[in-house]
RNA sequence: GCGCGUGUGGCGAAAUUGGUAGACGCACUAGACUUAGGAUCUAGCGCCUUACGGCAUGGGGGUUCAAGUCCCUUCACGCGCACCA
């Protein structure tokens, strides 16, 4: 085996020692701009998933450049949040002392890889430096109205004592530590993410995001269209106004249904004879998890209100009025209009309480269940008659318009990003309590607000921000006024710093703007990014926010921040099963670096399948491609003194390959095409040196250190890295002959070497004249023969 | 329940987009070299069959000269969302 160590150091550092990888911003060369998810450097160190995405990008950035692009390769941290703090509790450190050392073991990790990384923009977003811009942002979403605080029923989770956004509760628990969430009234800070709902879909049309990150992204913004109807409380001037798809079945409204928190309740608790079951009902339902809440298997709770009626607008019927938690405060108005004939959840419920049911589309046996599809309508008034939906929909939404009791409405399930987390470990927002002023932002001269250096940073029991407790850092004085002030005490999600890092890799040490607009001008957008599909309704979608925004302030050139996103598949263990300490089968890059060599572990990972797929580690096919490599390493004693290819179709056809596929993420047949390649090189005596460099080349952006050496050690030309991309000749990578199939009525009975150009008769004579096919087609009579150029005869025979 | 995706040898996977199914690799078998080999090299390797040949891309049906690929239907698994009105 060859001594990849020394060949992997010695690379490295020449590749450091040249600068070999800096982007330089405004060279007179096309940009591309190649980026991965930066990672959160936690302390169980690099993942071989890292090393997968990393690897494919790195692959392509190195063709890039050979092809005589200016390719920004940008690495960094996104340090801050939860496990951090974790780790930093547990091992009584802080945790900026163990963010230092976690980055340090991770970026030696990587280096060890021999990632084409531009290590002269590398940040952490916990570097003040950093962060100082972070909160520079966050004022300005503050002072455009975009950052506000309200108390709001958020999710709350008990262990780390903290609120949650949707995003980071996805499924009623925790995100980090798996924990049933709960519901809690707490002032928080929100971003008008909500606001962006329908900009964040119609952006998706000027990226070109895999079509699964695409939707997923849409179903997560969950628009949805229908109307806003306002039912009167009888005996009060109060309307109720209600969300529905269906205003088609407005007759069929037997009963409304209001979330247990709806303010309405509070409003006319007087009129309300039974105020206390609902009150009570309001306690049960907010101890509930989200979970417990929204658990399908669950029954149908709930309280009717006594004494409150409510009037159908199109009948002027009077229908009960219900609180049950199957209505959400969060989404529409809080308040349904429950028809029972056709909707399941208001089938249920009305069949335990003993609701009435009128059916007012036809189709279905609503004895049994709720009919959810079309029909013909009928007690339904101005509706009577009619057969199809959406005309249906239509003439109702005009009569609640032109009667001035409704309206068409657009509704989405995205809502406002709850900004705030009661954790010591995140950038502190920076504004300022004042009695006499309010909230006032911190002067931009007086940003970065630093975290405070303190011994204790643990969440406080009663969910306020370790900061809180830090008197000498909360109290302050107002910026405004002068007066006695506080510091806001929460601190931003950790997904902040990773909603803009990609922009501050055009720039990343401008210490007067957050990126200059002459870097912002020249990068642009990223073209390509690579990241976890886990990732889709969260950071990429705040990203994407974040940018729309500062782009509609002037901040940056272009609205959509990412040309192409891509995502990886997840490495699993040998098993097939996900790598876990408890299950012993995590797979340590360093170990294999060590064993095998970066280069033999960064081969397999390409090759190990589908990119986009989930795929299982298996260390006999790691050993496979150090074998591959070894070979290619062994080859160069073969070289003589010839000049050209030894096969040029192959040749050609490999270089083709090779180039498409490392576009088009096919990097599993990438690899095999130079197995091929290489295979056919040791079917011959010798090979030349225009053999061999082809082969380095090609082989350079997955195997980058044993390439070079190889190229170095056979004196073939200058480093690789300096050398172009390798081009071939269409014309070229065509045979003169082809292997022409003779098929009888389908199935493959001869075969024959003939010229491509070949013509049909000659095909089809040639095709007759097989003596296998003979005995297939003796004794039966030809009814066609197809003839497909440079490719097959079928003779159909009966 | 809704949405998306995936089913191909013992295993990871290929398949020019309708044209030789299983490239490439792993594992396995036999042989060579060797003191030895978990190294290297050579050959074989979907299933059934001595062979001729037959059967094979989750199952069933269809279109076609020709289907892994297109259409219908069905099953299994995975992921995402989930009382969203």
């Amino acid at each position: 085996m060859y001594d990849f160590k020394k060949i992997e150091k010695k690379w490295q550092k020449y590749w450091e020692a040249n600068d070999t990888f800096k982007a330089v911003t405004g060279l007179d060369k096309e940009k591309y701009y190649i980026l991965v998810e930066f990672p959160y450097p936690s302390g169980a160190g690099l993942h071989v998933g890292h090393v997968r995405s990393y690897t494919a990008l790195d692959s392509v950035s190195r063709m890039k450049r050979m092809k005589g692009y200016n390719v920004l390769f940008p690495m960094g941290w996104d340090a801050f949040g939860a496990p951090a703090e974790q780790y930093a509790i547990k091992n009584k450190i802080h945790p900026k002392e163990a963010v230092k050392e976690n980055i340090k073991t991770f970026k030696t990790q990587i280096q060890n890889l021999g990632i084409s990384f531009d290590w002269s923009r590398e940040f952490s977003t916990t570097d003040p430096e950093y962060y100082k811009w972070t909160q520079w942002q966050f004022l300005k979403f503050y002072e455009h109205g975009m950052a506000y605080k309200a108390k709001k029923n958020i999710n709350w989770c008990p262990t780390c004592k903290t609120g949650l956004s949707n995003e980071d509760s996805s499924g009623g628990v925790c995100e980090r530590c798996g924990s049933k969430v709960v519901q809690k009234e707490k002032e928080q800070w929100l971003l008008r993410m909500s606001d962006y709902a329908e900009d964040l879909i119609d952006g998706l049309k000027d990226t070109k995001f895999a079509d699964r990150i695409k939707l997923g992204q849409i179903n997560w913004i969950g628009k949805s269209k229908g109307a806003e109807v306002d039912f009167k409380i009888a005996g009060t001037k109060e309307t109720l106004t209600v969300y529905t798809t269906r205003p088609d079945t407005l007759y069929g409204a037997t009963f409304m249904v209001v979330a247990p928190e709806h303010p309405m309740l509070e409003k006319l608790k007087d009129k309300i004879k039974n105020y206390k079951d609902v009150l009570k009902y309001k306690e049960e339902a907010k101890t509930k998890t989200e979970f417990e809440r929204t658990e399908l298997v669950k029954e149908k709770t709930g309280v009717k209100i006594e004494g409150l009626e409510a009037i159908n607008p199109i009948n002027k019927k009077k229908i009960q009025i219900w609180a049950s938690d199957y209505v959400m405060m969060g989404y529409g108005t809080g308040a349904i209009m429950a028809v029972p004939a056709h909707d399941d959840r208001d089938y249920e419920f009305a069949k335990k309480f003993g609701i009435d049911i009128i059916e007012v589309i036809k189709g279905g046996d609503i004895s049994k269940e709720a009919y959810i599809g079309d029909g013909e309508y009928v007690n339904s008034g101005i509706l009577n008659g009619m057969n199809n939906k959406e005309d249906a929909v239509r003439k109702m939404l005009d009569y609640l318009e032109e009667n001035h009791i409704g309206h068409a409405k657009v509704n989405y399930r995205l809502q406002d990003w709850i900004f705030s987390r009661q954790r010591f470990w995140g950038e502190p927002i920076p504004l300022i309590h004042c009695e006499k002023c309010g909230w006032v932002p911190v002067p931009e001269e007086d940003l970065p607000v630093l975290l405070p250096d303190v011994a204790n940073y643990e969440p406080t029991e009663d969910g306020e921000s370790p900061l809180a407790n830090i008197e000498e850092w909360v109290n302050c004085t107002c910026p405004k006024c002068g007066g006695k002030a506080r510091r806001e005490t929460d601190t931003m999600p950790n997904w902040a710093g990773s909603s803009w890092y990609f922009l501050r890799y055009m720039d990343s040490h401008n210490d007067k703007e957050f990126v200059s607009k002459e870097a912002l001008d020249y990068w642009g957008k990223v073209d390509w990014y690579n990241g976890g599909m886990e990732h889709t309704a969260r950071h990429l979608l705040y990203a994407r926010f974040w940018n729309q925004f500062l782009y509609n302030i002037g901040l940056v050139p272009n609205k959509e921040p990412i040309d192409v996103r891509v995502s990886h598949g997840m490495i699993l263990g040998d098993g097939g099963e996900k790598m876990s300490k408890s299950k012993g089968n995590v797979i340590n890059p360093d170990d294999i670096v060590n064993e095998y060599g970066a280069d033999a572990l960064r081969t397999y990972e390409m090759f190990i399948g589908d990119y986009e797929k989930d795929a299982a580690w298996s260390t006999n096919g790691l050993k496979g491609c150090a074998k591959f490599l070894d070979r290619i390493w062994k080859i160069r004693e073969k070289l003589n003194d010839k000049e050209g290819y030894t096969n040029e179709v192959l040749v050609h056809q490999t270089i083709k390959k090779v180039t498409n596929d490392l576009e088009n993420m096919k990097y599993n047949t990438a690899v095999s095409a130079l197995m091929i390649l290489l295979n056919e090189y040791e079917k011959h005596e010798t090979i030349t040196k225009d053999d061999l460099r082809i082969l380095v080349h090609l082989l350079n952006p997955i195997a980058p250190h044993i390439t070079e050496e190889i190229n170095e050690n056979s004196n073939l030309g200058k480093p690789l890295c300096q050398s172009p991309w390798p081009t071939y000749d269409e014309k070229k990578t065509i045979n003169e002959n082809f292997e022409m199939v003779i098929q009888v009525n389908g199935k493959v009975r001869g075969k024959a070497t003939m010229n491509i150009n070949a013509s049909k008769d000659l095909m089809q004579q040639t095709a007759l004249e097989n003596e296998n096919v003979k005995k297939f087609v003796h004794g039966k009579k030809i009814i066609n023969v197809v003839v497909i150029p440079q490719r097959l005869v079928n003779i159909v025979v009966r």
